[in-house]
DNA sequence: GCAAGGTC
């Protein structure tokens, strides 16, 4: 039998495809998919493995893992490998166990251990255990082996940790690899016909990064995590693309905090009669000086006519867009208000569903193998596109835009199914619509704008009307995204005098340089050659878990700054985009054979020894540094009782955020919130002077609220809604009353008897609430209207109001219709009543669930 | 409780 290992199982179940000369057998070895086929009367069998199975980990015991793996790094008696250099500063010990200086007996604690950490041994573990077991089951009945990873510096190192795990079990057969970059049948044809060895070099070039990224990151997010220890769950991580991504964000707020605003002041004159009427910005679009503006409009003073001076058109083409690869879909993605994470989240499972092809790619050129055809007819099936997919068939030949990176890893990302709304929750048929529609723009013409600039005089002042209008949408068609709206001028002649109706001059500041977006920090990661096109994403969303970054766009937390600060002081190797490059030049050294991954690992090791080693006797320091910041990001305001700092924390019972006093236990002043991202504001509550604090509550928009639940801005009047109808039956009468409980902020209905009857009704916690009068059709409880920014809203608050249900069956009935999938129809979680809000044309909302907040 | 890189 021949073993095929590869990547991921979606290459094995290709490869199988395109191998087997009948239909290959899907089959299960444990619980991985396996695909059996025939060459040529030899059984062959391909397996995927799930990217990396094996990782790189300190060994267990230099590490103790239970209890003290931050503690020390070794265990009592145990022995180090002699391996570290004079150099390296012997630790003050804690516990009594002897140092000696060869074969080296150790006991270090915490911040002291570090040194020792830098060289401890590393060991690679088993990462994937069920497909480790299925492969080593195929390994032993294999008479010969193929690695057939992807052709790239991890594929062989993930190849070559699949084959040290096969020749644990069966060290004997023949191993072989094949390389190929596509899934054509003349390609892997060509790859399985010319089958090469495994570039040992290579694989171990990548196994150098592995190793250089665990004792870095480990080493200094120890540090950081250790000098001000802040309880679990508060680790200050830090790594090679990581740190230096947010020193990028860190050195953008700099520029900002350092930007002086300057004063300017613009003019712009109102011209033309209804409808043609119109504004037009002085020729001098910015007077610094305040005195040449007044100038100007002590000129225009009392004018009443313009002269037209001068119409000037031209025409300009502007380029369909270029193939999406993956950095460029999630730039076009952020644009469109989805998170570089999120579209690869939706992306991902878009490609799963066979909607889209693979969507990690640096690729912008289609192959010649896609038939670019059958697409466009593939998704003509889509009405929205049906008109242009059918003009642009009617041309004949298709001809698509390049872009500058061309690999053959991937083909760009294009869609491979027709998707409708019907067919998709909302966000995951946004990605595709736009994957669609950039797909059609790159087979489409160029677009041709035509510019007027019309120039106009007043009283010898020149004014500069522009107008923009779209003269041939060509790929603008199909793809709007970005596009500017229409300007259009009036036609108007030279020489032509027009009304003029009026200056008005506005005084202005120049504004500091724009934060990074998520969009614009990923492009600019891609430049800097951090991180990958699968990893950047999620480098991104590590800095805002640790909480170093805020806010889109992105904002670092004090506590980003400081930690970015501390480094660059003591550690600066590890800020720099520079120690990626040096890496990358490294490995090709290990892959060229010019020097090896121990010779690699080891001056790395020394290098980030000599950066500990300078940041060691300033823990101190940093230590206030990152407490301060702490503070400061937690800070709110003061506290009225005691005056000392109030702060945001989190409940360790509940893990739901409240405001606490700085001076607790000796001062005992807190303050409820509610759910929802909390973020502190400078500003204090115009009403009553208190803190205020900006709350952002899942799909809403932020509100601004005042800490103090008294506050006159937080007291909502109570709302009488209606009679109890459980009253009422008894006989008695009894209000149904709408307030806000001070203690949680909660705002629900409940009787004014409720004791007694026990009926009450939870609320959104949101929006002005009214009362209508009427009462529920089919449980009788009173409706009522909740006004948010979304608009009004009538609805029945009880929550097991059987009409609940029936909306439940409307709702799939109609979205059953032409829906090709359809998640099981979601009940509507308990407390929840804003679930009823789902819209009503779509099927049960298929991802929300694995959206993070 | 660490990183970054694959992939799910």
């Amino acid at each position: 039998m021949k073993l095929v290992v590869t990547e991921k199982n979606d290459a094995a179940q290709k490869i199988a495809d395109l191998l087997g000369v009948k239909k290959p057998k899907a089959d299960k070895v444990y619980s991985t998919p396996v695909y059996r086929f025939d060459v040529d009367g030899e059984e062959w069998v391909t397996i995927g493995l799930r990217g990396h199975i094996l990782e790189p980990d300190f060994t267990p015991t230099m590490v103790y893992k239970k209890r003290g793996g931050w503690q020390g790094v070794t265990e009592e008696g145990e022995t180090f490998p002699a391996q570290l250099p004079a150099t390296l500063p012997k630790p003050p010990f804690k516990k009594k166990k002897p140092f000696t200086e060869d074969g080296v007996e150790l006991k270090a604690w915490k911040m002291d251990a570090l040194p020792y950490l830098v060289y401890a041994p590393i060991k690679k573990q088993p990462k994937e255990k069920e497909i480790i077991r299925s492969l080593k089951n195929l390994a032993k009945k294999a008479d010969s082996i193929i690695i057939a990873t992807d052709f790239d510096r991890e594929g062989e190192l993930i190849g070559s940790d699949a084959l040290s795990c096969i020749q644990e079990v069966n060290p004997d057969a023949p191993v072989s690899r094949a390389r190929y970059s596509a899934f054509t049948k003349e390609e892997i044809t060509h790859a399985f016909d010319n089958l090469v060895e495994l570039d040992v070099n290579l694989a171990s070039a990548g196994a150098s990064r592995q190793d250089i990224d665990l004792i870095w990151g480990a080493v200094l997010t120890r540090y950081l995590t250790l000098v001000k220890f802040a309880g679990y769950g508060n680790v200050r991580s830090s790594g090679r693309v990581q740190t230096p991504t947010l020193a990028l964000i860190v050195a953008k707020e700099r520029e900002r905090l350092a930007f002086v605003p300057e004063d300017y002041w613009v003019i712009r004159g109102a011209f033309g009669t209804d409808p043609d009427a119109f504004e037009a910005p002085h020729a001098t679009a910015r007077f610094k000086v305040e005195a040449e503006a007044s100038a100007v409009m002590a000129h225009v003073e009392g004018a009443t006519t313009a002269r037209v001076s001068g119409v000037e058109k031209k025409k300009r083409t502007v380029q369909p867009p270029a193939p999406f690869n993956t950095t460029s879909l999630m730039a076009a993605a952020s644009a469109e208000g989805l998170s570089p994470a999120r579209t690869m989240r939706i992306a991902e499972s878009l490609y799963m569903d066979g909607y889209i092809s693979y969507p990690r790619v640096d690729n912008t050129v289609y192959p010649s193998s896609l038939d670019l055809a059958e697409t466009v007819r593939a998704i003509s099936g889509n009405p929205a596109y049906a008109p242009y997919c059918k003009e642009l068939l009617a041309k004949g030949e298709l001809k698509a835009t390049r872009g500058k990176k061309e690999t053959t890893d991937h083909p760009p990302i294009y869609p491979t199914a027709k998707a409708t709304p019907d067919d998709l929750a909302p966000a995951d048929y946004k990605l595709y619509n736009l994957i669609a529609r950039r797909f059609l723009a790159t087979l489409s013409e160029a677009a041709v704008v035509e510019g007027t600039k019309v120039s106009l005089d007043v009283n010898g002042e020149p004014f500069v009307a522009k107008g923009d209008v779209l003269s041939k949408p060509g790929f603008r068609a199909i793809y709007p995204y970005g596009l500017k709206k229409d300007e259009q001028l009036p036609a108007l002649a030279e020489g032509e005098t027009i009304a003029f109706n009026g200056a008005v001059c506005t005084k202005k500041q120049t504004e500091p340089p724009a934060r990074y977006s998520q969009g614009k920090l990923i492009q600019e990661m891609e430049k800097l050659g951090l991180g990958t096109k699968s990893t950047r994403h999620s480098i991104i969303e590590r800095l805002y878990a640790v909480k170093y970054i805020v806010n889109d766009p992105i904002e670092p937390s004090q506590l980003g700054m400081a930690v970015c600060d501390a480094l660059d002081k003591f550690a600066p190797h590890i800020t720099h985009p520079e120690m990626t490059a040096e890496l990358e030049e490294e490995m090709d050294n290990i892959a060229e054979g010019r020097t090896t991954k121990a010779q690699v690992v080891d001056t790395s090791r020394n290098l980030l020894s000599d950066q500990l080693a300078s940041l060691l006797p300033h823990s101190e320091e940093v230590k206030d540094a990152l407490a301060d910041a702490v503070a400061a990001d937690a800070y709110v305001g003061p506290c009225p009782k005691c005056g000392k700092d109030l702060q945001l924390r989190a409940s360790q019972k509940t893990r739901g955020m409240f405001i606490g006093c700085a001076g607790w236990p000796d001062c005992d002043v807190t303050y409820p919130l509610p759910k929802g991202k909390v973020e502190s504001v400078p500003e204090p509550c115009p009403t009553c002077g208190m803190p205020q604090v900006k709350v952002t509550a899942f799909r809403s928009k932020p509100r601004t609220i005042c800490i103090d639940p008294n506050c006159s801005t937080n007291k909502e009047p109570d709302v009488i809604v209606g009679e109890c109808p459980v009253c009422k039956e008894k006989g008695k009468q009894a209000n149904l009353v709408a307030q806000k409980n001070p203690r949680t902020l909660k705002r629900f209905i409940h009787c004014e008897n409720y004791e007694e009857c026990g009926v009450g009704y939870p609320l959104p916690q949101y929006g002005a609430l009214q009362a209508t009068g009427e009462v529920c059709e089919h449980c009788g409880a009173p409706m009522v209207i909740v006004t948010t920014a979304r608009g009004p809203w009538k609805l029945c608050p009880n929550f097991d109001c059987p009409g609940k249900e029936q909306d439940e069956e409307k709702k799939g009935a109609s979205g059953a219709k032409g829906a090709v999938k359809k998640a099981p129809a979601k009940k509507a979680p308990a407390k929840k009543p804003a679930a009823k809000k789902a819209p009503a044309k779509k099927p049960a909302a298929k991802k929300d669930s694995s959206d993070k907040a």
